[in-house]
DNA sequence: TGTCGGCCTTGACGAACGTCAAGGAGTTTG
DNA sequence: CAAACTCCTTGACGTTCGTCAAGGCCGACA
């Protein structure tokens, strides 16, 4: 992991997911900028470590990211985080305990991220910025809720024909074991499913 | 449902609920006061209803609440909700869309509520407003991430073992049936659950 | 007291999932 | 070029789940 001062494009595509929630003004984009660190993830890397301090939020300039859970030898993919959003083990960092989940880049990745002291900073300087991570937080809400609903409501084969029914570009770019495991159930299922999900259309 | 104007044990409830996330002066608590109202909820009566506006945002006094999905006729139970906590549908509520889960009592239950704009006056008064609205849209969202993990993470035998194991009081005021949604499995499943773990404990 | 309705259980059966094991296709590495 | 590795698939088998159906328990209520 190498960083770096975050270039012009780095700090617009930064303000560019920061504007889908409200609007961001020149001050506050220039107390952003003050802070923000450029960081070049290579794929494999994780850039939370399970177990250790959850320090930073980030916003996917290009990449992909999956959160999983990692207990007796064992992984769970618990989600994935690509461009244009966010990443950060939200749950270790909103309350600086440690993370639950590792956070690993999947591809190559390029990421702008703020310390939890510069997020703080940011929150001191007034209501707009208390307002920003009010608004973020309640949008990563709604959709953990949708991935809830999901799990709660259909069965692991709607699950997967929803997936490609949205047209997840998650499906080209992740190995299908670890969609399996965003689905809950083993690889050999899901290859089961595909099976049985080709004989009916064909 | 009969609205009230709250009473002072009304209000200092909700005050403790509140002070869980961040002190709350006289100030904020005298704000909060008077935009408060005071629900009475019997049984069986939907608050929030799939579909329709979710207006508000409630402190439980007393009492018991689902959170329920209606789709064909059949319903699913998301979540509950009971003192000392929040109630609200929160999704719908924070992006004032229609809600998509309706609320319902479970039990006679007694509730201080705040409307959206009276959310929103309480925001315009400065950071301390927003800073509360975060904390607590945060801690919501913790919760989420463990009710999804747990989908994932468990299978459904376990899934109510770990219930058990934690005393949850569900068990004792929520009939098998809605347990059993909640654990995203069927009432008969649930019940030959039961059966086995009592085999492998006498 | 008898009946009704809500809730839980049990049975039977088929379908789907998990696990263990093996094999094949494509890619990387020496 | 061959070997090793990763990933996906397929097979066999036992277990669990969902569904449909029936029956029992118990409190509510006339």
């Amino acid at each position: 992991m190498i960083v770096l001062s975050p270039t012009l494009e780095d700090l617009s595509a930064a303000q560019a997911a920061f504007s889908r929630f409200m609007p961001v003004d020149a001050e506050m984009f220039g107390t952003m900028s003050e802070f923000a660190q450029t960081v070049v993830v290579p794929k494999g890397t994780l850039w939370v470590e399970q177990g250790r301090p959850s320090t930073h939020v980030a916003v996917i300039v290009e990449g992909l990211f999956r959160a999983v859970y990692s207990s007796d030898g064992d992984d769970t993919t618990y989600g994935f985080y690509y461009a244009p959003g966010f990443v950060t083990e939200y749950a270790g960092f909103v309350r600086q305990t440690e993370a639950r989940l590792s956070i690993e880049a999947l591809e190559d990745s390029r990421i702008v991220q703020w310390s939890y002291p510069a997020i703080q900073h940011l929150y001191s300087l007034g209501p707009k910025g208390e307002r920003l991570g009010r608004l973020i937080a309640e949008e990563v809400f709604v959709g953990f809720m949708d991935r809830t609903m999901e799990l709660l409501l259909y069965a692991p084969e709607e699950r997967y024909a929803r997936m490609v029914e949205r047209g997840s570009s998650l499906l080209q770019r992740v190995p299908l074991y670890m969609i399996a495991d965003y689905l809950g159930i083993t690889p050999e299922s899901l290859s089961r499913i595909r099976a049985r999900m080709l004989r009916k259309t064909s």
